[in-house]
DNA sequence: ATGCCTGCAAAGCTTTTGCAGATGC
DNA sequence: GCATCTGCAAAAGCTTTGCAGGCAT
């Protein structure tokens, strides 16, 4: 129930939908969900709460860096715990499957090119789409 | 008048508006275009061309490998001329100007990352967000 | 009790689709 | 002449907003 204090330290009163909401993030499950992934979590465990609320909350926890938002292909958003450590994203094409991956190297050379244009590297959005290796152990 | 060719190619009739709209994706101005941009373009040319067909006429080009569609932050698409040269784009956060650039490095570091996890990589969208540094000249 | 929060429904935005008429070959 | 293409308008999909009532403090 560590919870109600992440509410408290970004600023937000605690209330139910928070609750449930934040607790379907911190899930062990799919990490990546959409807001409609979450609404439908919501009403499988039989809470009244409505999509807008849904969305509203998700862009409260993303104002309050709770929670990052991606906008990977196709449309909608996907939202994801933000627990300070940084990475990026691996989607198969074929399952759908998301695996996360740092790599200090990548980087670091991002920050270099960017400084050979004279800009200053503020974030950046890498996502890799690839496919699973037949007969590859998966990590 | 190459462009006829282009759409013959690529298996299109050559209608007005597929010229027009491959023209402007072809000038020189901004290589980045959305859909509305176009659009805009058009009507300013007072060419009497819908919406919903350059949309249409887009994805043709997209299937046909005309231009290639990018879905940077904010909900819309943007489509550039696909000229066969792969590259990234950093965006300044400050003007809204795209830069592209190719990092071989990047790239080769991105197929050995889906290896590593089992993963052959088949695509990948990088976007650095970035911010001109005072006082430096921008290449 | 007060002010923030929620649910519902309606609107907003980008993109897609249906249909009848127009156009390219 | 026939199939493909276009324009218009309406619909679809995701997300946001307005409003009246509800809940946390």
């Amino acid at each position: 129930m560590e919870q109600r204090q992440e509410l408290r330290n970004a600023g937000l009163k605690i209330t139910l939908p928070r609750l449930k909401i934040l607790e379907i993030l911190e899930g062990n499950q799919q990490r990546h969900k959409s807001a409609e992934d979450i609404y439908k979590e919501l009403l499988n465990a039989n809470e009244d709460i409505g999509l807008a609320t849904v969305y509203r909350v998700l862009t409260q926890f993303e104002s309050a860096g709770l929670v990052t938002r991606h906008n990977f292909e196709g449309g909608h958003s996907v939202f994801e715990i933000d627990d300070g450590k940084h990475h990026d994203h691996m989607v198969c094409v074929d399952s759908g499957e998301v695996v996360e991956f740092v790599s200090d190297e990548i980087e670091r050379l991002q920050a270099e090119v960017a400084a050979q244009h004279g800009y200053e590297l503020l974030d950046h959005s890498l996502v890799l789409y690839v496919k699973k290796i037949a007969g590859a152990n998966s990590d």
